[in-house]
DNA sequence: TTTGTTCATATCTTAAATATATTTCTACCC
DNA sequence: GGGTAGAAATATATTTAAGATATGAACAAA
């Protein structure tokens, strides 16, 4: 049984006449009782009655009738489902991100925006470091990942520049520092610093390093804050300072002030990576996404 | 697009190689790859992406898989569901029964015994007079009828006879005759008649009047009860005597008393009426386990 | 580099779908 | 009752397309 056979019973049936159905199909009229015949054959039972003019359909074809009309149309379903799915409409996404870019005014906007344009993907929201989202990425757990970048592409990813920010300094509201309009990074010099583990962002965290450094001491490093957002509730408690890109100032949390860097400070760079020579055109519908609306916002 | 596309589809997917697939659908290497190729550009994307060693889904692909697997299904379920019907295990049987007639045990007997034998077969009952039930049956609204038959079998129709059975004389049990062991039909030459009408069952009603012509007087005719299960509400109140058949006598109603008939007495015919030349195997099992039915009790 | 595996391409063969011509059946009409 | 028209079946021819065979190209692994 194929394709054709069903669509010939659906004339047939429709017009309950032989060569009406055949001119319908654009057929002649005996390869039309040839392809019936041979259908009905392979079912085991005629699905018409010849009578001298026209036929009718018999109790098979009565019960065949409707299954034949929900596989042409399942057919066609099928067909479309799959060409939207090669369009990037119709998937699956599995977004990863880090505690940091979070607060990026650009993710959560990017994201809203494409799950806007294309509802119909199954999109899920993994956030972890910056390096374990790499790992993921590369396993294929995940398919586009926001990070903090190093200066180079990771090898086998590629990665998409969403611009940098500046960072800003976070310390307890009761530091006499705190009500300054501006700090420059040395005014840090022996302060304890707050900060997530290294493998978290290594590329954040050396280069809040390298801006101590540049600034002419060595930071003191002080406790470690698993989450970005915890990282805030130390410096509440008088536990050390930070720096922080500075939408995470963001985090209100009482206690704590966050003060512009003035001089040369760490920037926070962010990136969209994806894995090289990704084909998924869902991957690539939220990639272009994520750069239109980077741009858009200038 | 054709089965045949899908079917090759799915062997591919499943081996995720095109030679293993081709091997296990029975046709060589390069057909398959061509038939693969012209699913793919009637879709108008790609399913597979070639890999230097097999081949692996696309989106596309991953998406359409589930729905060939659906459609092949489908496919075949359709087929056995029309060998089904064909073999009369899938359908609806209409059946229409006189009052009387729904007394004799071979009529719901066999109705219970089918009913086991083809639970899928969707069966309604329609109770009516003979010649009502008849004209129904012509009309095709009806499938099959349980009806009092004429000695004639009605043109168009055929009757398969279903056995014969005596009549019992129904009278008041206030009445003189009602302790008799047996009466005579001379018995009855001057009571009124309470009777159906005689279209309800013209053989019934006509057999009944012979008999008492036969046994030399002319009925008086008196009410006319609509349905035989009123008819013995009628008797019981003194409004007459009557003549049913004695599977009937299973209405038991206070006040009504039930005598054989001595001697010669009309006889009450039964029959199963279809079309003739039906064709519906759902019928033509019917009226095979009817008659089944009816000569295992002999 | 070589070898083996895999898919694609090219060409040919064959099977099957369709076209054309004709026959058969039967209802309908004169 | 014989003739006619409409419809499907049959018979044969043709053409399309499925499939076979042979070969080439790409790539991975040794």
């Amino acid at each position: 049984m194929e394709l054709r056979h069903i669509k010939y019973f659906l004339a047939v049936a429709e017009e309950l006449n032989f060569t009406r159905a055949a001119r319908r199909v654009g057929i002649g009229q005996p390869p039309l009782s040839n392809q019936i015949r041979d259908l009905e054959e392979e079912i085991g039972a005629p699905l018409f009655r010849r009578l001298p003019h026209g036929a009718e359909l018999t109790e098979a074809g009565q019960v065949f009738l409707p299954e034949a009309r929900a596989i042409m149309a399942k057919a066609e379903h099928a067909k479309a489902l799959a060409l939207r799915a090669a369009r990037g409409e119709l998937g699956r996404l599995r977004l990863g991100f880090t505690g940091s870019s979070a607060f990026s005014p650009i993710v959560p906007s990017a994201v809203r925006s494409f799950r806007r344009a294309y509802p119909e993907i199954d999109l899920t929201l993994h956030e972890a470091y910056t390096t374990l989202l790499l790992e993921r990425l590369d396993a294929g757990e995940l398919d586009a990942v926001f990070i903090r970048p190093g200066r180079a592409d990771p090898p086998g990813f590629r990665t998409h520049s969403l611009g940098e920010e500046a960072m800003v300094i976070a310390l307890p509201s009761s530091h006499p520092l705190a009500d300054a309009a501006a700090l420059p990074m040395s005014a840090l010099s022996a302060e304890p610093f707050v900060l997530f583990p290294r493998e978290a962002g290594p590329s954040l965290f050396d280069g809040i390093i390298a801006a101590c450094r540049h600034a002419g001491f060595e930071p003191i490093l002080g406790q470690i804050a698993p989450q970005i957002t915890s990282l805030a509730n130390l410096i509440a408690v008088e536990l050390g300072v930070s720096v922080v890109p500075s939408a995470v100032a963001q985090i209100r949390v009482p206690g704590v002030t966050y003060v512009p860097i003035s001089g040369d400070g760490p920037v926070a760079r962010l990136a969209l990576a994806t894995r090289r020579g990704e084909r998924s055109a869902v991957v690539q519908n939220f990639v272009a996404r994520v750069l239109a609306d980077r741009n858009n916002r200038g």
